[in-house]
DNA sequence: TGTTAGCACTCTCAACGGTTGAGTGCTAAC
DNA sequence: GTTAGCACTCAACCGTTGAGAGTGCTAACA
C-alpha cells in the first residue's frame, strides 16, 4: 500500500463519497453534490481543490471539462482496499438465501451452481462459478450395469462420493456372469488408484485374464477414463448474464453485445476464474486489471470455496467497474460460507 | 385457406417480394424498390395500386404515411402457408451440421440439446428445444451401489435405455449383503412397471420382508421415485438467447431486455413449446398469434421429433416476426431429420 | 495558511426549425 | 388496365441555440 501515505483523512473521505455516490447514481459527481449530501463540513470550493488533487494523483478522472468526476480504476482499487464498508446483508436477504439453499443437494456440481444462482439473484450482477477442481481423483469403485443387450452403463465413484456414469454401446453378446467378472477385475485393478496410475500393461493383463471380448473391454475402459476425466475436469458457469443489461454503462447496444459475446467465450472466463483459485480469500480484478481489453469496464470479484482448508474452486461475480463492491463482497462472503458448510457436510470425513 | 381466393397471382408475387425484401433489409419497402429489384414487368404506380389493395386486405401495413410497407402478421401467415420457398441448405452448412453431429452421443437429453445448439448456430436465431417426453416410463432395472458408509447411489434404468441416478444419504450401518438383497427385492417389485403401478402395500410388504432398516429403505425408494420423475419430466432449453440482439427490431435496449426477461420465464416458453408437440410437422406461431402480449414481435417455429412415428418432443426457433422463414424451416427440417435418425439409432428396438 | 464566496468559462444535452429524400395517392393520358 | 407526373407527407438529418451543471481561478476572510 504505497498510496496510503498519499491520501490524508479528508481526501479519503472525499474519495469515498465520490465513489459511493457514483456507484449509486452512475453520474459524474460534482463538488456541490458532495458538499451537500455528505456531511463533511466543507464548502464546495474546498472539495473542488481536493478533487483537483485527487485527479492529479490519478484516483479520479473527468469525462470532460466542466463535468463532475468519476473514479478511475486506481480509485476503485484504493476503495476496495481501504475505504469500502462491508455492511451485512439485510434480514430479508438472508432469509431469501436460506430458503434457496434449503433443499439438501448431495451433488457437488449442483450445489455450487445453486450457490451461483443465488449470488446472481441477490447482487443483481452476473455470477460466475468454477466447479470443484478434483485433481487426481481416487477411484473408489467401478460398476457395470446391463441396460440392454447392446448397452452397458459404466458408473465410477471417486473419492468424496463424486459419481459419474456413461453409457457404452457394444455389439457383442455378453452374459451377466462374465460382466460381473469384468467388474470385479476392474475394481481390483483400479480401486484406490488415480487414473494415471493405471498403466497399459495392467489393461493388457486384464484383457488376457478375463474371457470378455476386446470389443467390450476397450469401450468400457474408455468410458471409465471418460468418467474420471469428467470428475477431474472443471467447468465454469455463468448465471444471470442478462443482468449485465441492467446497468446503464451497457445501455449502448454495441457495447452490451460485445460484452455478451465475450462472456460466451468459455476460455476467457475460465482463465479469469482459474487464476483466482490459488489466492486466498477475496480477489478483485478491477477494470483494466483484467488483461483483456474488452473487459476494461468490468470488474471481477471472486473468492475461493472448499472444505477444511482445501480450496476446491472459486465463485464470484462479474459486473461493471462501477459496482456496489461492499454489497457484493458481503453477499459472496455469506453465500460462500454457507457453501463451504454444505460441502463439508457432504464431502465430510473423506479424502 | 379462405384467403387464397382473395389474392390473384400478381398480388401474391408482390406480397412475396415485399416480404422477401423486408426480411432482408428490415426497412419498409416502397413500390419503386419492388419495381426495380424484382422483375415483375410492372411500373411502380401499378404496384402502388396493388399495395393499396393489399393494405386494405390487411396483409401489409404502413408505419406512417409516406413510408413503405411492412408485412402484417396476416401477411407473414399467408407467406408461410403459400409463398415461402424452402431452399435447401448450402453445402458448407450441411458440412458444418454433419461435423457438429459427428460424435456419437448416447444420452437422449444431450443429443437434443446438441441439435438445439446447431440450429441456433446455423440460423442465427434463438433455438428452443423440449427434452423427450417419456410418459409412464417402464422401469427396467434398479441398482444400488455403495458409495461410502453413509451414502448409496441409486441408479434407475428405464425403457429406451434412459438412465438416471441419485445419491442418497442415510445414517444406518448396512452391509453389502442386505443391500443386494434390497436391490433384488426392489427389482422384483418394480421391473416392468411404471411408477404409478407401484403401490403402497407393495412397499410395506417389502419393508416387512427385508431386514433393512426403514431409515434406509424409504430414502432409497424416494430416490427411485425421484429418478423416474426426472426421466419422465421434460425441460425446455433455449440456446443462443443473445442472438436476439443481432436483429435490429430489438436495438431498443428496453425492448431487448423485455424479451430477454420473457425468455427467462421457463413456464412461458414451456407452454409455448409444449403445445407444439401435439401437432404434426411444422407449427408456426406468428407475432400476435402467440397469446402473450410481449411476444407480439416474435415468431416461433417448431417441429416435432421422435422415433418411428412416435413424437417425443419439439424443437424449433424463436425469432423476430421478420424472420427468414424459408431458411429456418429448411434448417430445422434437416436437423430434425438427423435427430430422428440418431434417436432411432439409440432408442432402437425398444419401447 | 487554509477555507470559501463569487464569477467567468466550458461543455453536454435537449429543443427547435429548416432541409432533404423517400414514398405515397391521385389524376390524366396512353 | 397501365403508367408518368405531380403535389403532398413525414421521418431523418443537421446546425443552432439556450439552459444547466460544474469547473478553475481569484480575492477576501478567519
Amino acid at each position: 500500500m504505497v498510496w496510503e501515505k498519499e491520501l490524508n483523512e479528508r481526501k479519503r473521505a472525499i474519495l469515498k463519497s465520490i465513489i459511493d455516490d457514483y456507484v449509486q447514481s452512475a453520474q459524474p459527481v460534482g463538488s456541490r453534490t458532495i458538499a451537500r449530501k455528505h456531511e463533511l463540513g466543507l464548502g464546495s470550493a474546498t472539495i473542488r481543490n481536493e478533487m483537483a488533487d485527487l485527479e492529479e494523483l490519478g484516483y479520479i478522472t473527468q469525462p470532460h471539462t466542466s463535468a463532475g468526476r468519476i473514479p478511475s480504476d486506481k480509485g476503485y482499487r484504493f476503495y476496495v482496499e481501504n475505504l469500502m464498508q462491508i455492511h451485512s446483508l439485510a434480514q430479508e436477504e438472508i432469509a431469501k438465501i436460506k430458503k434457496a439453499m434449503d433443499d439438501r443437494i448431495e451433488e457437488l456440481d449442483q450445489l455450487v451452481k445453486r450457490a451461483s444462482v443465488i449470488i446472481s439473484n441477490i447482487t443483481g450482477y452476473t455470477s460466475v462459478v468454477m466447479t470443484p477442481l478434483l485433481t487426481r481423483a481416487i477411484i473408489k469403485s467401478v460398476q457395470l450395469l446391463v441396460v440392454d443387450d447392446k448397452r452397458i452403463l459404466v458408473v465410477v465413484v471417486a473419492g468424496g462420493g463424486v459419481v459419474q456414469n456413461k453409457l457404452v454401446k457394444h455389439d457383442s453378446v455378453i452374459n451377466e456372469v462374465s460382466l460381473s467378472r469384468l467388474t470385479q477385475a476392474l475394481n481390483v485393478i483400479m480401486v484406490g488408484k488415480t487414473i494415471d496410475q493405471i498403466t497399459m500393461p495392467m489393461m493388457i493383463e486384464l484383457q488376457r485374464e478375463i474371457q470378455v471380448p476386446a470389443e467390450v473391454i476397450s469401450p468400457v475402459v474408455e468410458a471409465v477414463e471418460d468418467c474420471v476425466r469428467k470428475i477431474e475436469s472443471t467447468d465454469v458457469y455463468l448465471e444471470g448474464i442478462t443482468n449485465i443489461l441492467n446497468h446503464p454503462e451497457f445501455s449502448d447496444l454495441l457495447k452490451a453485445r460485445e460484452i455478451l459475446e465475450l462472456l460466451k467465450e468459455e476460455d476467457v472466463i475460465s482463465t479469469l476464474v482459474r487464476s483466482a483459485v490459488h489466492k486466498q480469500k477475496f480477489d478483485f480484478k478491477i477494470g483494466s486489471e483484467n488483461q483483456i481489453n474488452q473487459m476494461k469496464d468490468l470488474s471481477v470479484i471472486t473468492t475461493v470455496y472448499g472444505s477444511e482448508g482445501k480450496n476446491l474452486g472459486a465463485i464470484g461475480v462479474i459486473g461493471p467497474t462501477r459496482m456496489a463492491y461492499g454489497k457484493v463482497v458481503s453477499a459472496i462472503q455469506y453465500i460462500s460460507e454457507l457453501l463451504n458448510r454444505e460441502i463439508t457436510r457432504i464431502f465430510g470425513d473423506d479424502s
